[in-house]
RNA sequence: GUGGACGUAGCUCAGCUGGUAGAGCACCCGGUUGUGGUCCGGGAUGUCGCGGGUUCGAGCCCCGUCGUUCACCCCA
């Protein structure tokens, strides 16, 4: 192994130039209009105490079970990275208090997260997602806002190829009475081992199979939907008939499975129709107990998380992203030294007026810096030598047009 | 974690039944002294992912390993 090359550890994603610029794009767009809404922002550590996923994710699920990144800090202390957002959050909230004042907390974050999966088109070890929470409030309309804000990130992106799944998982007593009965269905089902054990762990597994004849099976299995308590009903109609009044367009999916245990009623999931497998961009709900497990005051909350990695590919894939230029006002070309310093000098003031500024260094020749000046996209060039240096004008060049004007150096900034 | 495909210059790839590597794009220089995008000429570039094996000889065959990719599982 003494040569190997040293790369990437397997499954991360990566974004450099020209591509990182609609990663920039496509976070910065998902996450406006919570900004709009009223969340702040909240910046979290990367790692946790793994007992704060554990309590908060659930056991159960195969995030927790097997999809952790987790390890021994030097003081012996047992550390995750984190592998979604939420409890992270709530964990915050609760250490500092900040549901003592009032509610709801709206808060928003971005960030990396982790997950030991093998990697996938659109699955990555690493990935990035912007997510809100809104805490303390039960009142539908936060959940209808929560959904539409997703929607506008989207949308703003000008994605339209996917959908938007509803469903509610009810509360505690909705969901007890109806596991007996799906306990009691699936026990009349002759499954394999491995499927099983899922329905084992979580029954509600078993509405996910992909598997055609398990579809077939669960045809007429028990929906959760069916045995939803009045007021989770009531509470679900609601936030349906407010995303109608937002125009905000969704499915209803009674067999929708979320990966984490801890949602409760009402439930999404953004799903793209270009993407493979892994199709889902953004998913979420509410959580109304998590807090308490978790040590804090018995208080709601509903969230959700938007896969940055990817809404781009999504983007990529209906051609709604377009790779406008990273564009200088101006590019300075310096023949030499003495132009150089003069060209520091501009470009500094410039800048301070706004002016996006570059200059050609490294002595290239004129017309190595004019195919550098080309290539940047710059909107204008100027070259300094002597006769500028003494007249203090430059010639302005339009390089779309290639067209120039003189023009004084110390009224520059009016022409760019 | 399971299974399939793949791994050759910065990028996209070619390389016939094994005889020690090529193209296009990109990059650099130049086409008479201070103005780009087209065109023309010239140039640099790879331990053919890594390790081992078979062979007189391997980019091409075999094994292992790392990585990529697609699907399962699961999820953003």
């Amino acid at each position: 192994m003494a040569n190997q090359k040293i790369q990437a550890p397997k499954g991360v994603s990566e974004y450099f130039p020209d591509r990182s610029r609609l990663f920039e794009h496509v976070r910065d767009s998902l996450i406006a209009p919570a900004k709009k809404s009223g969340y702040q922002l909240i910046e979290l550590p990367v790692f946790e105490d793994t007992d704060l996923f554990r309590r908060g994710v659930g056991e159960s699920t195969d995030v927790v079970s097997k999809e952790m990144y987790t390890f021994e800090d030097r003081g012996g202390r047992s550390i995750t990275l984190r592998p979604e957002g939420t409890a992270g959050v709530m964990r915050a909230v609760i250490e500092h208090g900040l549901d003592r004042g009032q509610l709801p907390v709206k808060l928003w974050y971005s960030g990396q997260f982790f997950r030991a999966e093998r990697p996938q088109a659109g699955r990555y070890r690493q990935f990035y997602q912007v997510g809100i929470e809104a805490i303390g409030l039960d009142d539908p309309a936060i959940d209808a806002e929560v959904i539409a804000i997703a929607d506008a990130g989207f949308k703003s992106l000008g994605l339209s190829k996917y959908r938007l799944e509803m469903t509610s998982l009810g509360d505690a007593s909705s969901r007890s009475a109806h596991r007996v009965d799906l306990l009691n269905f699936i026990s009349g089902l002759n499954l394999d081992e491995a499927t099983a054990e899922r329905a084992r762990i979580n029954p509600l597994r078993l509405f996910d199979d992909k598997r055609e004849e398990m579809k077939k099976a669960m045809q007429k299995a028990p929906l959760l939907m069916d045995y939803l308590s009045s007021e989770s009903s009531e509470h679900f109609k609601k936030v349906l008939g407010y995303l109608d009044r937002l125009n905000v367009s969704y499915v209803l999916n009674p067999r929708m499975v979320r990966g984490l245990d801890y949602y409760t009623g009402t439930t999404f999931e953004f799903v793209h129709e270009l993407l493979g497998a892994q199709s889902g961009i953004g998913g979420g709900g509410r959580y109304d107990g998590l807090m308490q497990d978790l040590g804090g005051q018995a208080l709601s909350g509903i969230g959700f998380g938007l896969g940055v990695d990817r809404v781009l590919l999504a983007a990529e894939a209906e051609g709604v992203i377009s790779q406008e230029a990273f564009v200088s006002d101006l590019f300075i070309i310096p023949l030499g030294e003495e132009a150089k310093q003069m060209a520091l000098t501009i470009a500094h003031d410039l800048r301070g007026q706004g002016k996006v500024v570059e200059i050609a260094f490294g002595d290239r020749g004129l017309k190595g810096s004019m195919k550098a000046a080309d290539k940047t996209g710059a909107t204008h060039t100027i070259v300094l030598g002597e006769s500028e240096l003494s007249s203090l004008t430059v010639d302005l060049k339009h390089m779309k047009t290639g067209k120039s004007s003189s023009v004084k150096i110390a009224s520059l900034h009016q022409h760019l």
